[in-house]
DNA sequence: GAACGAATTTGACGTAAATCAAGTAACAGA
DNA sequence: TCTGTTACTTGATTTACGTCAAATTCGTTC
């Protein structure tokens, strides 16, 4: 692991306060890898053997169920993921593939939660850390159930906006494709959604989004703080 | 709080294996009140101030977003609600009501984070609680994301059956409305519903319901332990 | 047990979204 | 630069689901 990933993963806040011979404890075992492009990383109902942090390119979370596949998330450096398998022991719910090259940090279970049981402070991080997890799934149910897939991509866009002078602007960070099922549309239907939204200023062009009347979306979208703010 | 409510409570995993000093410090304050149905409990966006434990009666979790209206579960005793926020000081993201008359210990937010810190064996079962939760709510994500709603319902049903000599049966322990919300769908639509999976040897009475065939129902509902089994 | 109101069911209909089938644009590799 | 592949878009169609309105059932109160 190179000096400044190690500097990075410090800085997360599930390790930040922690002693340093726990994080110290935490890393001896552990691994760094480079992935290529579209490696399938972890497969669902396999059993948890490691806590992986990101540090380099990104990575899909997906489930499947009788032939469907469904985007959950996407997961992009600097940050950890499949902290609650780790944490109970369990068969991982989500499977996950690199997007791009990936550099990954894999920390055995067996080590995290060891740690866990040593460092209080740690401990207290991985709660934290869960409780924002399960509150950040909670507000996505409440994004697919109350509202339409035209809301959810309005207020997608929205929340991934760069503010501008002359009206803001998005880089979609994912394939279209990938998106659609992330929101739980078809691309096709994603394609209808982004023309439908042209009457409320937005233009497309690639993986650039432009919204001309950030009012209007916004009087559309009725974005929410119970819903679309990860931070709270 | 009578002896029989408090042996319920400290049974329940969270609280089960924590020191008696640690136990009686989280109960010292706590209050237990008796509700009428349908008062509301706490609201969406409030500031977290009580850890509830249900030890009488139903409780409904709900969403709503410009005038709609989603149920996010039913809870029942023994159990415990909106630890997420609790632990995180966080609002609430959800909404609930009694939906019977209830009975329920109200545990001071600031009383269980300080017993959290003190407790490493009650800090344990919060982690453990915490990840139990969040790999619930992904399940259901698996759910709404990867099956159309006759397919939730039928699983639904193939979940809460009572298992019998000649064919299984259920008690629906909602009432339908709700149930139809909680699976994200409307009342007139779970009644259609109904009505299809009597293809599958589902017979509805009330709120009884009789699965006559369940290798049938089984075979079309395609239950699995990554989405369908919450123990694991 | 009669009467009321709420929940549920049913049917007709409208809307949202998936599917299917081309076609077009973007991109990577030869 | 050409070429094949993949993603994206568009239109036509089907399916799933929601809405509306009316009946029917159910449970509760008097």
């Amino acid at each position: 692991m190179k000096p400044t990933e190690e500097a990075d993963i410090r800085a997360l806040s599930l390790f930040k306060g922690m002693a340093d011979e726990s994080f110290e404890a935490l890393f001896r075992g552990a691994y760094v890898q480079n992935f290529p492009p579209m490696i399938e990383l972890i497969t669902e109902g396999d059993p948890c053997d490691f806590l992986h942090v990101m540090v380099g390119g990104s990575v899909e979370l997906y489930a499947s169920w009788n032939g469907r596949e469904t985007t959950m998330a996407t997961v992009r450096p600097v940050s950890t993921f499949i902290l609650a398998a780790t944490i109970r022991d369990a068969p991982y719910l989500m499977s996950a593939r690199t997007i791009e090259k990936s550099r990954i940090v894999l920390l055995p279970s067996t080590d995290v939660r060891e740690v866990f049981s040593a460092d209080p402070v740690f401990a207290r991080a991985i709660v934290d850390e869960l409780a924002k997890c399960y509150r950040g799934v909670i507000k996505n149910t409440k994004n697919l159930k109350l509202r339409t897939s035209i809301e959810r991509l309005a207020n997608y866009l929205l929340r991934v906006r760069n503010f501008g002078e002359d009206g803001d602007t998005v880089h979609l960070s994912m394939e279209k494709r990938r998106l659609a099922s992330y929101l739980g549309m078809t691309p096709e239907n994603l394609s209808r959604a982004f023309k439908t939204l042209q009457g409320y200023g937005v233009e497309v062009d690639g993986a650039r989004v432009r919204i001309n009347n950030v009012d209007d979306l916004t009087n559309f979208a009725k974005p929410e703080v119970l819903i679309d703010d990860f931070t709270v």
